[in-house]
RNA sequence: GGGCCCGUGGGUUAGUCUGGCCUAUGCUAGAUCGUUUGGGACGAUUUGACCCAGGUUCAAAUCCUGGCGGGCCCA
């Protein structure tokens, strides 16, 4: 073991996250965050290969699920945005005209988009009649296309998807993968001929979802977001929100249903087989490289990253061992190697002239799920030394090793998933309640720093906010699935099975 | 929008309050050579920094003003 003393590199423990996390993606060699503007960090090679796994493997759900790959032009000029303004503030007005008050939060602010973007207002030295903003998401541009595509019923659904970079001017502080400024994103967009085309549509992103958190080892908590906190122009919104270590939810997936109100505003319409025009009812789906931060926090422990063997870069790191003593390491190495890589694993051998010990740290930092050690010793027996980032060492023989590595990969996998759930249920706990009385509402217990509550609540905006300030955190939403059997709601103790949770959140 | 704090080699850090002893400290990382290599090796040599522009002063990393960059808190 490393001498007591001795910094590992200068991580700080994960129990300090808020410090683990920025030192990590760096230290892992992620992204370099030195590059001069603030929430625009390089991506290493290895970064990029996690998140680029990482897409590989939304690539693939999307195809599986009938959508196609487009890529739709970074810039887009002002007047387009001004549908979407109208589209928000018609709205607005409408929910202010007819629905329920109380479903309403006094402190909307009207669309403040325009101060969230990058704007292009200069072409060489000449300004532009029209200025540009770099997309914050591509609704607009994509819709205003989509409208001369979509002609009859024949047409839809049409279900697409980009990912690409998307621009945001954060003033806030920033946090790599988390919070940035150019977002590495994923959007599907989807056009249906009725309500319920959109509704199978919503049901068919939440299933992706759960595939996706298989594959990356952990759970997330998915609710619809309360009205207030739905997507402009969206009839509902559904987040999927990950537990980080430090109690803090990270939102890392969101899906829309629109209906027909967007489509409404970009005049989105289609011939039916009866030859009358309708609108078009619209999903979206999006996700980022938050995808990665989340990795990069459930998995990590004090050691570095712990990849889940789908996304890491290297799946198998290849040791030789006292090369310089046994002339035949070096060749058996490098048909093991190949072998591996026929297999379809990805691989590689680190023949650097290091001690052993620094090449070990080195690949435990970057949370390669197995390394395998080939020396002298193996050779004579036949076998290699086969260790787990997750714990555990065996002599393995090189017989059949294909399997083992396989079988060690899903042993990875299943001790990610069942540490993240255990670190994610280890942070919620059921809300102590409130009660009313003539001092105000007060809560009856306690609450503890860095922990999620969850309560039956079945109230209404005012109700929330109630919950929000007494507790400083945020509700979350209906999540799936609900409770069983009716519970009285927190605040107005009316039975119901709405599960819902407060949290801090990213 | 309001308030507060901070900019020193690639990273981290001492020095700033109280100007001079700073030709700027330690750790880490980098480079070269040699000895090493089944869990963080060692020796020798070596590269590298006071955010920018003004000002005060005999003298500025240190004090003042502004800019730029970064962080925190409140609305």
């Amino acid at each position: 073991m490393a001498s007591p003393g001795k910094a590992k590199r200068g991580i700080p423990p994960k129990s300090d996250f808020n410090n683990w996390y920025p030192a990590i993606v760096e230290i892992a060699d992620l992204v370099d965050k030195r590059y001069p503007i603030k929430g625009m960090d390089v991506w290493k090679p290895y970064g990029w290969n996690a998140m680029s796994l990482i897409d590989g493997l939304t690539r693939f759900q999307m195809r599986r699920t009938g959508h196609e790959e487009y890529n739709f032009p970074l810039l887009v000029p002002e007047d387009l945005l001004d549908k979407e303004n109208q589209l928000v503030s018609h709205l607005k007005a409408a929910r202010d005209a007819g629905v329920d008050p109380s479903e309403l939060r006094m402190t909307e602010e009207d669309a403040g988009f325009k101060k969230e973007v990058y704007w292009v207002d200069r072409g060489g030295d000449n300004q532009l009649e029209v200025p540009m903003f770099l997309r914050p998401t591509s609704e607009t541009p994509m819709y205003t296309m989509f409208s001369l595509w979509i002609r009859s019923h024949a047409d839809l659904p049409l279900k697409t998807f980009q990912i690409v970079n998307t621009f945001r001017y954060e003033t806030k502080q920033t946090r790599s993968f988390i919070r940035v400024r150019e977002i590495h994103f994923f959007e599907a967009h989807t056009v249906h001929a009725d309500e319920q085309g959109a509704t199978d549509q919503i049901a068919e992103d939440a299933d992706v979802v759960q595939r996706l958190l298989h594959e990356l080892c952990f759970p997330a908590i998915i609710s619809k977001r309360p009205v207030w906190d739905t997507f402009p122009g969206a009839w509902h919104s559904t987040a999927v929100d990950v537990i980080m270590p430090n109690g803090r939810t990270l939102q890392v997936a969101t899906y829309h249903h629109y209906r027909d109100q967007w489509a409404r505003a970009f005049d989105l319409t289609y011939e039916d087989s009866n030859g009358d025009t309708q609108f078009c009812h619209q999903t979206t789906f999006g996700m980022s490289e938050r995808l990665l931060g989340a990795v990069v926090g459930m998995h990590g422990d004090d050691n570095g990253l712990i990849m889940p063997p789908s996304i890491a870069p290297i799946q198998v790191i290849l040791m030789p061992v006292a090369a310089h003593a046994d002339e035949n390491v070096k060749p058996k190495v490098e048909a093991l190697a190949t072998h591996l890589e026929r297999s379809g694993f990805r691989v590689r051998i680190d023949d650097r002239d290091l001690r052993p010990g620094t090449k070990h740290y080195d690949w435990e930092i970057k949370g390669v799920p197995i390394r395998l050690e080939l020396g002298p010793r193996d050779l004579a027996s036949n076998q290699c030394t086969l260790s787990l980032r997750t714990g555990g060492k065996t002599e393995v023989p090189i017989e059949g090793i294909s399997s083992s590595i396989s079988q060690c990969l899903e042993t990875v996998s299943e001790e990610l998933r069942n540490r993240s759930h255990a670190q994610a249920s280890e942070l919620i706990r059921t809300f102590p309640g409130v009660t009313q009385s003539t001092v105000g509402w007060q809560l009856d217990g306690p609450l503890e720093d860095d922990i999620i509550y969850e309560l039956a609540f079945d109230g209404n905006d005012a109700d929330a906010e109630v919950l929000e300030k007494l507790t400083g955190l945020t509700l979350l939403g209906d999540c799936v699935p609900p409770y069983t059997e009716s519970i009285p709601c927190a605040v107005t103790g009316k039975p119901t099975t709405r599960r819902q949770h407060l949290a801090r959140m990213y």
